[in-house]
DNA sequence: CTCCGAATACTCGGACACGAGTATTGCACT
DNA sequence: AGTGCAATACTCGTGTCCGAGTATTCGGAG
């Protein structure tokens, strides 16, 4: 079977052994190490699977095993021909090409109308306020690794954070301004949907804000 | 144990059983209808599992059994009042609480040092084209909804969608040309890492871009 | 020298996601 | 009347993810 590409993990894992040959531990440590715990996921569970289905499609395979001192085998694993193809390509992918995501509050956008039209605005400003908050805490962020000497290719990806976390905020704003001017359409329906609220509970009949 | 809100597969139910009563098949038909399949992963396997899990929750409940003609039976499923509550207090959290994603291409974006600067560039150019046409659709999708008489309401997440499309095509073309006009920050170093990479093949040595 | 807490290095079971596969029915068209 | 094809309504096995739990060791405080 195809190796699925699906754990962004398991690029990162490549991206690391590309470097060096690491044990599982090891790998977890350099991510935290590099910041890069905030552009993958990373949990035990998860590496020690995503190990384990690169080294069955050869991408990586059993280098040796260590053992320091009397602490328990570690077991050392490094890339493969294959495997450093696999990196390549993948990432080739992931650069070239856009693919679905689902991010949560998409969801939650596209059932904005269930809530009352108030509490959606103030709900909105509440995440404005946050995201602000974020954006500042990685402008810190930034200039500091910037001070320690580090290139800026070093920490591109949270160039890409911060452009993308803003327009979140841009647009979350405009949506709450807009919505508290009236100026969306479909407004009167929302309000009237929802007339009969009071805050703390959503209305309990059948009417639907959809064609 | 607590209702853990992974898959908001699992809110778009509920905001479906909140309008009234269905079966799991016609849960799926109605989001299509709907275009919700582009803000919530919709396959069937995950939909019975979610189902199931909602049902464990006392969020819903077996409202009874169709058998329509010869068709396998059909089990149709209603909100409780705890399901009620969980759809409502659900969409306040993701609305107004911001959670930590990890959209793949920031992934890529934080491991594009390993590719050739010259390759890098012109992944990112192809893929600014593709988010190009991708808006180009979206606006068109968004007209016709329009036309169609739809309320803006009803599909205001495309609206969040091309503001975020927007934004990451516009950042990737960003990149493209600081990249080409040698501005960003660690260029040299980069250039000169993959000085003796001949297309098609990356480097196999050992050192890295990172500190 | 001993105790404590942080760091090391995983394991394991359960939950979750997925999508190909199955079996039936309605309907259009020959 | 028969054929083919889309739509209906799932099921099931495999793969993945997750995070709490475990056991050890090291370094420093007392």
């Amino acid at each position: 079977m195809k190796y699925r590409r699906t754990n962004t993990l398991g690029l990162a894992v490549l991206g690391l052994l590309w470097e060096r040959d690491m044990h599982p531990y090891e790998m977890a440590s350099t991510l935290r190490e590099r910041h890069q715990e905030a552009s993958v996921k990373l949990n035990y569970g998860s590496l020690y699977t995503v190990v384990e289905a690169l080294l069955k499609h050869d991408l990586v395979h059993a280098v040796g095993t260590l053992r320091e001192g009397n602490r328990p085998e570690r077991t050392v694993y490094g890339l493969t021909d294959t495997g450093r193809a696999e990196l390549h390509d993948w990432l080739r992918e992931l650069i070239a090409e856009p693919t679905k995501e689902y991010p949560r509050f998409e969801a939650g956008v596209a059932l904005i109308g269930l809530l009352p039209p108030d509490e959606a605005i103030e709900l909105c400003e509440r995440r404005a306020e946050t995201l602000d908050a974020q954006l500042v805490g990685l402008r810190e962020v930034m200039t500091a690794l910037g001070e320690q000497g580090l290139p800026q290719l070093a920490w591109i990806e949270l160039e890409y954070r911060l452009a993308m976390a803003r327009a979140e905020r841009d647009w979350v704003r405009w949506f709450a301004a807009a919505a508290r001017a009236g100026e969306l359409g479909g407004q009167e329906f929302w309000r009237d949907l929802h007339a009969g609220d009071r805050a703390g509970n959503v209305r309990t009949t059948k009417e639907d804000d959809r064609g």
